[in-house]
DNA sequence: TGAAATGTTGGGGCG
DNA sequence: ACGCCCCAACATTTC
C-alpha cells in the first residue's frame, strides 16, 4: 500500500529553504503534494492589490519552477481553501495538511475553520512558525500582556534565542497520482489593457532565487553603510528586501541569521548591521501589533484618534496619489510607487506625513493607496507605518511631528538625484530652488524651463498655513 | 525616525 | 576703550 501523502498549503512563504511546514511534510517520509488557493473572497476588502497580484503571478511561477525541479507537483486551485484543501486531501488520501502561520485576521480565521473541516473527517492541519521571528503569543511583556512600544520589544527580541532556519528538503518523494492543477496564466494576476507592469519588471526580479542574491548583494556591499545611507533615497542605501519578504521569499530567520554570520566572521560591524536588524524587527514588532489587536488595520489605535477631524477632500487626494503636489520630494516619490511598485523608506515617511497633516487626510487613504499599488503591501507593516506617522498608532511619532517637504527634501536629497529622475520637468533647476520652485525667480524658472501651474504644479497647501490647521486639528481631540 | 519659536551667547561693526 | 546693536550659532522649549 502507497503512503499517504502530506499536503503543503502554500501562502506568503513562497519558498523551498527555512519553510517548516514543508520540511515536516518531507519529513513524514510520504509524497509531498504542494498546493496554493487562490481564494479572492477570503481576505475581503483586503485581496491583493494590482502590485502585489504582479508580484504573486511571478513568485508562484518561481516556486513551481523550484518544486517542479524536485519533483514535486504545485497544484494551483482557485476558490473556496475549505471546500478546496478538504476535497483535495479526502481524493488523494492525505492525512494532513501542513501551514506556516498567517497573521491577518482572515488568515486566522480561515486556518481555525480548515481544522475544524479537515477534522470532521479525521484530518488535521499543522501549523509551523515560519513568517516571523517569534510566535506573538510568545513574546510578552513582563506582566504577560503584549508589548506596545518599539524600544523594550526590540531589546526583548535582541535578548530572546533566534530559531536556526532549516534548510530546504534537498529531494521530494513525489505523488504520482493524476491532480488537477489550473493555468497560472487564467488567474489574470497580471495587468493587461493596459500592461501598466513595465516599471515592475525594470525594477524587481520575484522568486527566493532572486531574494537570496538580493540579501547577499545587500551585505556584501551596503550593510556597513545602512546607518548612514538608509535615508537617502537617491543611493541605494537599503536592502530592498521588502516584497520578497511579504511573500516569504526569504524568511525573517534567514535575514537574522545572515547578518549574525557575517558579524562573526568580522564582516560586518559598526552600527549598520544592528539598525538594519532593527529594521526587521519593526516588521516583527507590526506583526505582533497585529496579532494582538486585529482592528489595527482599520481602526486608529490610539482611541481619541477616532474622533479626529479627518477631511474629504477628493481632489486633493488625487494631486497627492499622482504626484502632483506641487512639493518635489513627495511627488517624486509618489510617482517612483506609481512606477516601480515601491518607494523608498524615508520618502514613505515625508509622503505619509503630507497626506495626514498637510492635507488632513485620513490615514486609511493613504494605507489604501499602497497596498494597491506597493509590492511589498503587508497588512501588518502598512497598517502600522501608516498609524506611526499619523500619531495615532502604538509609540507612534507625536502628531505635532510635521515634516517640512523642502527641509526633508534638502536635507536627504541635497544633489537632488531622486527629485530629478522621478520628477524630471524639474531637473535643470539649480539644486537650492530644486526642492522649493516656487521661491526661485521668474529668470531661474525661465532658464529650467519651469514654469509653475503649467509645467509643473505650484503647491496645493502653503505649508506654514497647513502645519497651523494641522495642529489646531490636533488640539480638538488632545486631552 | 522634527520643526518652529524662543532664549542665550559671543564676535564684530560702529559710534 | 567702551557700550550698544546686530546677528549667526547654538541651546532650549513648545507644538
Amino acid at each position: 500500500m502507497s503512503q499517504a501523502p502530506v499536503i503543503v498549503w502554500f501562502r506568503n512563504d513562497l519558498r523551498l529553504a527555512d519553510h517548516p511546514a514543508l520540511r515536516a511534510a518531507v519529513e513524514a517520509d510520504g509524497p509531498v503534494l504542494a498546493v496554493y488557493v487562490l481564494d479572492e473572497a477570503a481576505a475581503g476588502t483586503w485581496r491583493p492589490g494590482g502590485a502585489s497580484r504582479w508580484w504573486l503571478h511571478h513568485s508562484l511561477a518561481r516556486l513551481g519552477d523550484s518544486l517542479a525541479a524536485k519533483g514535486c507537483p504545485f497544484v494551483l486551485r482557485r476558490g473556496d481553501t475549505l471546500d478546496i484543501i478538504s476535497s483535495l486531501a479526502a481524493d488523494v488520501g492525505a492525512e494532513t495538511v501542513t501551514g506556516s502561520r498567517a497573521f491577518e485576521p482572515w488568515s486566522r480565521q480561515l486556518e481555525e475553520a480548515l481544522n475544524q473541516r479537515l477534522g470532521e473527517s479525521g484530518r488535521r492541519l499543522r501549523r509551523f512558525s515560519g513568517t516571523l521571528l517569534h510566535d506573538p503569543d510568545q513574546l510578552l511583556t513582563k506582566s504577560g500582556g503584549p508589548y506596545k512600544v518599539f524600544t523594550p520589544f526590540w531589546r526583548a527580541l535582541a535578548a530572546t534565542p533566534q530559531r536556526e532556519p532549516v534548510k530546504a528538503p534537498p529531494h521530494f518523494k513525489t505523488f504520482e497520482g493524476a491532480v488537477e492543477s489550473e493555468n497560472l496564466e487564467d488567474w489574470e494576476l497580471l495587468p493587461r489593457n493596459p500592461d501598466w507592469a513595465g516599471g515592475l519588471r525594470e525594477a524587481w526580479t520575484p522568486g527566493e532565487e532572486a531574494a537570496r542574491a538580493r540579501l547577499e548583494a545587500f551585505l556584501d556591499e551596503a550593510i556597513n553603510d545602512y546607518a548612514d545611507k538608509r535615508n537617502l533615497p537617491g543611493q541605494t542605501g537599503t536592502s530592498r528586501l521588502s516584497p520578497h519578504l511579504r511573500f516569504g521569499e526569504i524568511s525573517p530567520a534567514q535575514i537574522w541569521q545572515a547578518v549574525q554570520a557575517r558579524l562573526a566572521r568580522g564582516d560586518a560591524r559598526g552600527k549598520g548591521a544592528d539598525v538594519f536588524l532593527s529594521e526587521i524587527a519593526w516588521r516583527e514588532f507590526s506583526y505582533h501589533l497585529l496579532h494582538h489587536f486585529p482592528s489595527l488595520p482599520v481602526a486608529s489605535f490610539r482611541e481619541a484618534f477616532e474622533k479626529f477631524p479627518w477631511q474629504d477632500a477628493p481632489d486633493e487626494l488625487a494631486a497627492w496619489q499622482r504626484g502632483r503636489t506641487g512639493y518635489p520630494i513627495v511627488d517624486a516619490g509618489m510617482r517612483e510607487l506609481w512606477h516601480t511598485g515601491w518607494m523608498h523608506n524615508r520618502v514613505r515617511m515625508i509622503v505619509a506625513s503630507f497626506l495626514t497633516k498637510h492635507l488632513l487626510l485620513p490615514w486609511q487613504a493613504g494605507e489604501a493607496w499602497f497596498w494597491d499599488t506597493l509590492v511589498d503591501a503587508d497588512l501588518a507593516s502598512n497598517a502600522a507605518s501608516w498609524q506611526w506617522v499619523a500619531g495615532s498608532g502604538a509609540d507612534a511619532a507625536p502628531y505635532f511631528r510635521i515634516f517640512n517637504p523642502v527641509i526633508q527634501g534638502e536635507k536627504f536629497d541635497p544633489d537632488g538625484t531622486y527629485v530629478r529622475k522621478w520628477v524630471p520637468e524639474l531637473a535643470n533647476l539649480p539644486n537650492a530652488k530644486l526642492h522649493q520652485p516656487w521661491t526661485a525667480s521668474a529668470s531661474v524658472l525661465k532658464g529650467a524651463g519651469v514654469e509653475l501651474g503649467v509645467t509643473y504644479p505650484a503647491p496645493i497647501v502653503d505649508h506654514k498655513q497647513a502645519r497651523e490647521r494641522a495642529l489646531a486639528a490636533y488640539k480638538t481631540i488632545k486631552g
